[in-house]
DNA sequence: AGATGTTTTAAACATTTGTTTAATAATCTT
DNA sequence: AAGATTATTAAACAAATGTTTAAAACATCT
């Protein structure tokens, strides 16, 4: 078995542990028993199992936000060649979809649909941690980009709505495709494209709404 | 010390905790430390970790669906009585807003906020299960309330509109309050009146929303 | 082929985990 | 106050944790 098999196969299982159990309940025999590896093999290749993480992250990450920069660029470009304001419903598209779609790509890719959205609300701080330091570029860019296309919404009202469609987003990746919510009496697994455009639909009316009550507050 | 006391001492400390690191993470060690308590105590009093576990959310979750279920079944009512649908922004201000006014009754209770939050998507099974059982029955009532509120809604649209509240304001008890989210430019302490509006405005714009493209689909 | 560098292996490392035990202390009952 | 429950304590339990080690196996190159 070659030097690239085996990371790859570490990746891989511990993707999918990862997602299933989450990061502090997955153990590192769990990981290399899965891989069908050494148990040495993870402290040997990644020097740690918090390093695993970061590396699972890392390879899944960073393509996908690159994805969604590159859509967000071309939104940006086509408004400004009209001289419009970017469309709202566009933006969240482009930050929505490409992690629901992200299963439908390559095998394996299914669990870490799963653990992105775990790791949007995970409890534990290496979760956490490593997770906002990989996002924090495009999600500047993100709340640039929802200001120019809602300029009457204030930067902490943005930022809030913003938040909210995180929320829903972690939530859809987290009981889509999960085995675990199968109890429940609707059909979980409907048309994906279905999905995806209720999630938008929704983000879209939340965020160009306006609030009643309160209309002096920042929010 | 009397026995009332080392049982609340002992929910107190593991409630502060495990809202902040989690469950696993979460060690018996530090809970009776914190506590001030003897290793042995959790065991004596609760039977086991999990035990425990499940106490804090009975203490903090029954209460909190009651007075959720109180003020469901006073808008239907109310809205019965006048011959109309009970309107959705009522009922998602029945759900939203008690677990975000939570804190501001007894301390410990910010704690319990977080931990609440982290519990609708942790990705610990512990965590899950617990929490589902908790919430199931209340779960039912609101889905048929907001059935009779939005009737032009399917089921399944109901269950996945009502799972992005769920998301989004999940994310909002996360993150508010939350130190480890301080180093963000905004205000993430905003007046709360305005957070809740915010959010409950966010909620129902994203409820009554009508899709565009997929006119057939279920959702 | 032989030497060099890399990868894999099994074993042991020191900690930490949740839980249990048996003895002591405290509280309540009669 | 004596006896019977109940609560607390320190110690030990077995099991599991992430990591390190040193030898073996493999690969690569001159």
């Amino acid at each position: 078995m070659g030097h690239l098999d085996t990371k790859q196969q570490i990746l891989d299982a511990a993707e999918s542990l990862f997602a299933r159990e989450g990061y502090q309940a997955t153990s590192m025999r769990a990981i290399t028993e899965s891989a069908g590896v050494n148990l040495a093999a993870v402290n040997y290749h990644f020097g740690s199992k918090e390093a695993l993480f970061e590396a699972i992250f890392e390879r899944r990450l960073r393509p996908l936000n690159e994805v969604r920069q590159k859509r967000l660029k071309e939104i940006r470009d086509e408004a400004k060649r009209q001289g419009l304001k970017p469309a709202a419903g566009e933006i969240l598209r482009a930050f929505i979809e490409p992690p629901l779609r992200f299963k439908e790509s390559r095998k394996g890719e299914v669990d870490f649909t799963i653990l992105i959205g775990r790791s949007f609300i995970d409890p534990d701080d290496t979760a956490q941690k490593i997770f906002f330091r990989l996002m924090k570029p495009f999600s500047r860019v993100m709340l640039e980009m929802l200001s120019e296309a809602l300029p009457e919404l204030s930067r902490e009202a943005i930022f809030w709505r913003y938040q909210f469609v995180i929320g829903a987003l972690a939530r859809t990746m987290r009981i889509y495709k999960n085995p675990k919510f199968e109890t429940m009496k609707v059909n979980l697994k409907p048309d994906l494209d279905s999905l995806i455009d209720s999630l938008i639909s929704f983000a879209v009316a939340g965020m160009e709404t306006t609030i009643g009550k309160c209309k002096d507050s920042p929010l």
